[in-house]
RNA sequence: GGCCUUGUGGUCAAGCGGUUAAGACGGCGCCCUCUCACGGCGCAAUCCCGGGUUCGAUUCCCGGCAAGGUCACCA
């Protein structure tokens, strides 16, 4: 068979030589032990935990070692473009502290792009002749019905699936049947003629799972498509090749696609970069535990946490420690350093499927927000607020003074005795809300009637302003006494039948009162901020309520 | 079903021939305390199963089992 002139009927035209693209591709100037990763997203716009998690790891190994993070968009596939995709990822990632230094719209060196696939046909299809004139590529004219009824009989025979072997019928067309075909105008696709043979095992290194056992490929997969496109496998061989990556970190669920691969590089001559296969995010549903999926779960979808209003950075420590099994120690012992002075290795990611688990994350968030000053938190929830907050609560950060106060007496912000209970903005502005709305009562008094009224007004007869803590709790002692309520805690626990309830119960009552819940920061501190006019307003409402 | 990967407390995991089998999260209890929170102390809970090899296996070998992934002109 004359390959030759197949390939000119296939892929009419000159291409420039295959050294051409060597040449205006060349090997990297970098220095020793530099590696170059990628993220290589589809752009359907959608950018999840998943994705972050690859990313994370793809950018501290490329700029750990001095070496290059890029992003190319993967946009074979047209059903998969969505208008303003790569914007959103780019946001998405900025987000979390992810910097590329070359890629589509990064605006870095361009040597290596372009960066979109579909821009690359050329360079593709220049392979693909070149792979037809050498005979180890040939058109499959089957159509897909013909490809759905051969996968059925191979699993009603119990075959292995797929177009291999005595199966590939187009691989053995004679030319005479290859030109017909051309000439009744049958739409073709390119595969590739697989020499492998699967009784064959490899050993391969993979930098994440260590050494692994790898099948040799025998599938004649598709590498061009009929609208001339390649697949994302012969895609990923000549990019990787020509951007020149060294170190290919994806998810395991391209473990399986490894031989088509390996077999890719080698047909074409390329040496392959190294492979770390990182585990899949996973969530617990029922009894079985399942990779999280963007359908089901919204936790998985980075824009939950934003509205959320998740700390950025406390969703970053939580993917590292999930990523690298040394990092939360390493952590632990260097609270203060710098994340990127952490020394992330591949060989630390962790081989088996990880449930992501919130009550972690939270507890990551609850103490990076403790870490931070007043004027850090006020910035952070303002953010958050203008984007996803009420009008009300945009509104709380009119008053700058007061909100500082708010955020460091009653959150401890900034301060030792800092509180941990909130582990989001928008938890930490219900927090608050009592210091800028009268918010509906979330608690029921347990002293009511009578006894509460008496203390209300026992309160509102001594309150003053300007009483500084101790005299202001010595008065309300006097109020538990005055209503048969034990002023020291201690009195009540030795002899509680000698009482209704202790200090306690009384200043419950007036918190309440205050703030219409049970459980607050310090009362006294809570009334100076609000202010006494304030305050009597709103025992006094109390008082008339109910 | 074939192929590949992975199996240490509920979760994330360290350990990789001899350990009282770290640590963190969560749970529970106690202390502190005007509530909550913070902080402190403590408790319960783990080496998938069966065979080998070995004086000795969580660690090594074999065989099961279980879980996950994958078998497209999607990436």
């Amino acid at each position: 068979m004359d390959y030759k002139a197949l390939a000119e009927r296939l892929l009419p035209g000159e291409f420039p030589a295959l050294s051409h693209f060597e040449e205006i591709y060349p090997p990297r100037a970098l220095p020793e032990g530099a590696e170059v990763t990628r993220l290589a997203p589809s752009p359907t716009g959608f950018i999840h935990l998943g994705n972050l998690f690859a990313a994370i790891a793809n950018e501290r190994i490329a700029h750990r070692s001095g070496g290059i993070l890029y992003l190319r968009i993967e946009d074979t596939d047209l059903k998969r473009k969505v208008d303003g995709a790569v914007e959103a990822v780019k946001n998405a990632l900025r987000y979390f502290d992810i910097k590329f230094d070359e890629g589509a719209e990064i605006g870095g060196d361009n040597t290596y792009g372009p960066w979109y696939q579909r821009q690359r046909a050329e360079i593709y299809r220049a392979f693909v002749k070149h792979l037809i004139e050498e005979g180890r590529a040939y058109p499959c004219f089957c159509t897909e019905e013909e490809l759905s009824a051969l996968r059925e009989e191979q699993t009603k025979n119990k075959q292995i699936t797929g177009y291999y072997g005595k199966y590939a019928k187009c691989r053995n067309l004679s030319e005479e049947e290859i030109y017909r075909n051309l000439d009744a105008g049958k739409p073709f696709v390119i595969r590739l003629k697989s020499m492998g043979n699967p009784e064959n095992k490899i050993r391969f290194h993979d930098e994440i799972k260590g050494d692994i056992t790898v099948t040799e490929n025998d599938q004649d997969v598709v590498i061009l498509k009929s609208d001339g496109i390649p697949t994302y496998h012969f895609a990923h061989a000549i990019d990787d090749h020509f951007m020149r990556t060294t170190l290919v970190i994806r998810g395991e669920e391209w473990l399986a696609s490894l031989p088509i691969h390996i077999e890719l590089f080698d047909a074409l001559g390329f040496q392959r970069p190294r492979y770390g296969h990182n585990c899949s995010l996973m969530k617990q549903d029922g009894d079985t535990r399942r990779k999280l999926s963007k359908r089901k779960d919204p936790e998985l979808s980075l824009e939950f946490y934003r509205k959320e209003g998740y700390f950025a950075r406390a969703v970053k420590i939580y993917m590292l420690t999930l990523l690298n099994s040394n990092f939360e120690e390493w952590y632990l012992k260097n609270p203060d350093a710098p994340l990127e002075e952490f020394k992330f290795t591949a060989a630390k990611m962790s081989k088996s499927g990880t449930l992501f688990d919130l009550d972690k994350l939270n507890d990551i968030s609850k103490n990076e927000l403790s870490k931070l000053s007043e004027e850090e938190m006020f910035a952070f929830l303002r953010g958050w607020a203008e984007e996803y907050g009420t009008p009300a609560q945009k509104n709380y950060f009119s008053d700058r003074e007061k909100t500082l106060k708010v955020l460091s007496l009653c959150m401890g912000v900034g301060g030792k005795k800092r509180r941990k209970d909130f582990t989001t903005a928008s938890q930490a502005m219900k927090f608050i809300s009592i210091f800028f709305e009268r918010t509906p009562r979330e608690d029921e008094y347990r002293v009511g009637g009578e006894t509460k009224r008496a203390i209300l007004n026992g309160f509102l007869e001594r309150y003053d302003p300007a009483d500084d803590m101790q005299v202001w709790f010595s008065k309300v002692k006097e109020v538990a006494a005055e209503n048969g309520f034990a002023a020291e805690t201690k009195d009540y626990k030795a002899n509680p039948e000698n009482y209704k309830g202790s200090v306690a119960d009384v200043a419950e009552v007036l918190r309440i009162a205050t703030t219409g819940r049970a459980n607050t920061p310090d009362l006294w501190t809570i009334q100076q901020i609000l202010g006494g006019e304030e305050t009597r307003a709103r025992v006094q409402a109390a008082l008339t309520a109910d």
